[in-house]
DNA sequence: TTCTAATATTCCCATATACGCATATTTACT
DNA sequence: AGTAAATATGCGTATATGGGAATATTAGAA
């Protein structure tokens, strides 16, 4: 776990298929949503722009791969995160995105 | 930054970017090796199992997206990473993978 | 059972991209 | 200049995938 050796490629292949997941915008949003609680499809349809069967794709991915929960209530299926560890992730990256952001700012102030 | 408020779409589509670059094995090896330091572009395509080329098209990615340093010595170029943030990254993955895999084993103990 | 609402799935299209191969470019050295 | 080594780039291909539209499936209600 914390050994040193060379990461062989399966596993690369499997984090990187896990970064895959959050490589699309779609995905992040419907996610985001879910921050505060369980949503049904159609709640999700209506608050992302786009189609209600992508909707219904976008979650089945997610789920499929270990990162919702599913829940049938009637005719409705209710999805919430099954793992939070996508807003962290996040914000490493905004943070990372924002440190370049200010670095282009200074370097304009510099000139 | 800490507000509440809904991330736009444009926020998420620059994040959703910067996971894109890490949704590809052969990146994440690349920036596996270059952990312990800066390596030239030949002794990359000596460690990753993929053409001249294509490193060298992997690298201006990681290098234009802000993640790369890159420094030229006589006909050579020296890439280093200018950001450590894909350590924690993946490791966060890492960890997630593995909880899954041990919820499957136990899920299999159970039977 | 029949109808309706909610969700899932299929089909198709357009775009993106990882890759190898070949070639171009750059830089140092003779 | 000419050559060789290192890196970058252009081209073509195969594959993946996000998206919509249409259809299928499922489950409750009348």
């Amino acid at each position: 776990m914390t050994s040193n050796k060379k990461m062989d490629r399966a596993a690369l292949e499997k984090i990187a298929r896990m970064f895959s997941l959050f490589s699309d915008a779609t995905r992040l949003e419907i996610l985001m949503e879910l921050k505060e609680g369980a949503l049904t499809v159609g709640e999700l349809v209506n608050r992302v722009g786009v189609s209600q069967g992508n909707v219904s794709k976008q979650l089945h991915l997610l789920f499929d791969n270990g990162l919702l929960h599913r829940e049938k209530r009637g005719t409705q299926v209710f999805y919430s995160l099954s793992d939070e560890m996508i807003f962290p992730l996040c914000r490493m990256v905004c943070d990372k995105l924002n440190r370049d952001a200010q670095a282009s700012v200074d370097l304009l102030y510099h000139i």
